[in-house]
DNA sequence: ACGTGGCCTTGACATTTATCAATCGGAGGG
DNA sequence: CCCTCCGATTGATAAATGTCAAGGCCACGT
């Protein structure tokens, strides 16, 4: 294992805080793999057999069910996925595949158990990302059962306008079928729901997205720091 | 603090493997209220003073927006709720109401924090409890996302005719309001869906449910271990 | 330059789900 | 015992969403 290939997965939040002998421990064991766009890197139902790490690309969570299938999260750079089911040594519930070309940094879920049961800190840090991970999905959930699609939709561009920057214009860094499918809904759905935007100030060509009236957009959406702010 | 009010919590997993000093400073700034029914606890947004334990009754968690309310889950005795606001220190995001009376223990947030710093034990049942809390809300989403709500309908069923023992006939044991804001549809929806699955080996009379035909009915709801079995 | 394939869009239609209004029926109180 | 209230049900209707089929657009490779 060079250990180069650590450096920069050793200042996240979850390992900054160990010991560096119990990170060599973790790491020991572990590998970087580049892989190609739409690999399937797991599949909901295996055994959790590796702590997985976005180090660069992105990957997409999905979950399939009796022949119809939903993309439930997009991991970025750099964050780990599936660490519940690591420390609980359960299966994965959900499958990812890459998005596009990804390293990936993959971890023993052994090692993660072990080392977690002897290094405090990095138990801390673990519970903390895991806290945050499930504020995330309730928050989804939130969004989910208390919105319409054209809510969602409306919600979901202000709050890619920030990650943006907060350009009043800005691009789509989706395909369109799978932002319809984050947001639970038809591409053909998606599409009318960009037109039944426009009367509240959105302009869309392509992927780009224009918000045209900022005020009457916030007043359609509605949008609520406990659904829509990463952060809380 | 009468230390036989919270024997009964000595037990859980969460606490099982701390040390009693650590316990008792848990425990210290605690205290145990019965709460009758349909009493707010908790609202979502506010900050996260206590951690709460449900060791009787049981309590609805659920979401605002807009006007609107939706039901998350519904928490029984003997669990925790909210961990992940106190963990992170951030606002609730669910609110909480008792269904009926409940007894609920309340252990100051920063008293949580604190001994979850210093005693690595109690960190790592936290991580345990987050880690399942998790994978449950990702369950309800795969549920919501890939379901119609007859499916979802049936799949509850079967689900509560295992919590009932595996029994034929049992009782519902929510209101059905509440049941149609669980399963993400309306009470109107929820009569007509009970109707829905008649002709799939189901009946219904009040809030007692008989399932006439188990293989039809399985056949129809194709229910997944890893969606619908809360173990795993 | 020209196909070609994939994705997006559009329209027509079907299905699902919500809404509104009315009624039913059981539990509890006078 | 009857009344009242509240949740559950039902029917009619509207709105939201999904499905199917066709066509457009663009990027890609030959």
């Amino acid at each position: 294992m060079p250990d180069s290939a650590f450096g920069e997965i050793r200042d996240l939040p979850l390992f900054a805080a160990m010991t560096d002998a119990n990170f060599a421990a973790l790491v020991r064991g572990a590998y970087v793999q580049t892989f190609p766009a739409q690999i399937e890197l797991i599949a909901e139902g295996d055994p959790s057999d590796f702590l997985h790490i976005v180090l660069s690309g992105s990957v997409d969570l999905f979950a399939s069910w009796n022949g119809r299938e939903t993309s439930l999260a997009t991991v970025r750079p750099i964050s780990t996925f599936i660490l519940a089911a690591t420390v609980r040594d359960a299966p994965y519930l959900m499958s990812a595949r890459t998005l596009e070309k990804s390293r990936i940094a993959l971890i023993p879920s052994q090692d993660v158990r072990a080392v977690f049961d002897i290094d405090a800190n990095f138990a801390r840090a673990v519970v903390t990302e895991l806290a945050q991970c499930y504020r995330s999905v309730v928050k989804a959930q939130k969004d989910l059962k208390l919105r319409t699609s054209l809510e969602r939709l409306a919600n979901y561009l202000l709050r890619q306008q920030r990650r943006a920057g907060g350009a009043v214009s800005f691009e789509l860094e989706h395909e369109k079928r799978r932002l319809a499918s984050v947001l639970g809904m038809t591409p053909e759905n998606l599409s009318r729901a960009f037109k039944g935007l426009q009367p509240y100030g959105l302009a869309v060509d392509g992927a780009r997205v224009t918000i045209t009236d900022q005020a009457e957009l916030l007043r359609f959406a509605r949008p609520s720091p406990l659904i829509d702010d990463a952060a809380t």
